[in-house]
DNA sequence: GAGGTGTGATATGTTTAAGTATCATTTCGC
DNA sequence: GCGAAATGATACTTAAACATATCACACCTC
């Protein structure tokens, strides 16, 4: 195994994490993605990079879409992402139905 | 010249004018891009797919970033990448069917 | 413990992205 | 008009993405 390029690797663990949420096999979105196992495995694991043609596919078939975006916006688009926590709701505010 | 994969000609334009808009020289974004110009005109051209790596590094020359996200985020995003019109409901705007 | 499923892994061959080199065309300023 | 720069375009070669095939290992259930 090679050196890897470490965004190969931030990119398979996204597609793999979105694998597993979906509860889809390898071979099931390797084959929506109309690409062999082996290959998508090596996606996956980040030891090889995709073309773009086929990230897009593997994405799709995970209910992913590739984009692309101006830096600026980075920022915004992860807010959109993570509207949990870090933001401003108060900790400890009082719920609708505090029950006892 | 082949086919040609839409997606390419739409990934294609975008870099174009991120190129344009940036007033770079296909040269100047291939160097960034660590590509040759011959391979760079022919991703911005749409008629060849580029890995996502090298797509990557393009996108990156021109100040973009590529990024995976859910689909369901992708109308959110693109408010957000066109903050004009479109988006002018007036908020306190009698709605058609309040119901009463 | 035999069979099925999901995954890790490798070998071989084909396809194609990408580099280098070269030439033609357009658009400048001089 | 005459170079210089930017772009359009092609041929030839190399490196890498991808397919196909195959084997091994873990986990399960019967």
């Amino acid at each position: 195994m090679q050196p890897e390029n470490e965004a190969l690797h931030e990119i398979g663990g996204m597609i793999r994490q979105a694998r597993l949420k979906a509860a889809l096999t390898q071979e099931q979105v390797a084959e929506r993605a109309g690409i062999s196992r082996p290959r998508y495995r090596e996606i996956e694991k980040g030891t090889a990079a995709a073309r773009a043609t086929t990230l897009t596919n593997v994405a799709r078939a995970l209910g992913l879409e590739m984009i692309l975006v101006p830096q600026a916006m980075l920022p915004a688009i992860h807010s959109l992402m993570r509207p949990h926590e870090d933001e401003d709701l108060p900790a400890f505010a009082p719920l609708p139905d505090g029950g006892l």
